[in-house]
DNA sequence: CAGGATCCTACTCGATACTG
DNA sequence: CAGTATCGAGTAGGATCCTG
């Protein structure tokens, strides 16, 4: 998406990670619920569809911010978690959102 | 940009105001300065051009993180500078960068 | 000096339909 | 249940040239 080399803060890489429409939220789902499958993520973020957060997660999983768990069952079974990367983010996510709520209408 | 109604926290207006390619770069630069000119801004955030830097104030003062000074001298002369909105949101976009010091490789 | 005007590309996001 | 495949639209961002 961004990726701006010579910066000497690394906030583009952050944006990477998690500027997307969606991500942030995404994680803050998980969060809420520890561990939490596909469909239950599809319907708590509202508006998200099935492509979309299959895209979120994948950024995500990527880099390392959540784990995914597979059960390989049928009918299939997946679970989200946060891994400690992703859980040393929320405090910041949370101060984010606190700011919107505050300054933004 | 996102836009997301029917949210219980107000994460998507925040990416609405900063969430660009180089909004949060920009603030970083004139929180340096305090007081700082559209050129000298130019050169400081590396790689930008004179239109991403036009387009990214332009949200930033619609959204009132920045105020807009201009002199009515000839050649041209304005400053910008951070509002207390503005202001307000260094902290956490310092936490944001620290996070990915640590956690971006 | 501080932008505006134009044109263009690339990528994100979405809708719909289908599958192991 | 948990996705994938495909196609299409909108928009952020960029290149280049021009101006009060």
């Amino acid at each position: 998406m961004l990726t701006n080399k010579n910066w000497n803060c690394s906030m583009s890489r952050v944006l990477d990670v998690v500027g997307g429409k969606w991500r942030m939220n995404i994680l803050w789902v998980i969060n809420k619920h520890k561990r939490v499958r596909f469909n239950q993520l599809r319907r708590e973020v509202e508006g998200i569809t099935t492509i979309s957060l299959t895209r979120g997660l994948d950024v995500l999983i990527e880099n390392q911010l959540v784990e995914k768990y597979d059960f390989e069952t049928m009918p299939l079974h997946t679970e989200y978690e946060l891994t400690e990367k992703g859980k040393s983010l929320m405090p910041i996510l949370k101060d984010l959102n606190q700011w919107g709520k505050e300054w933004l209408q």
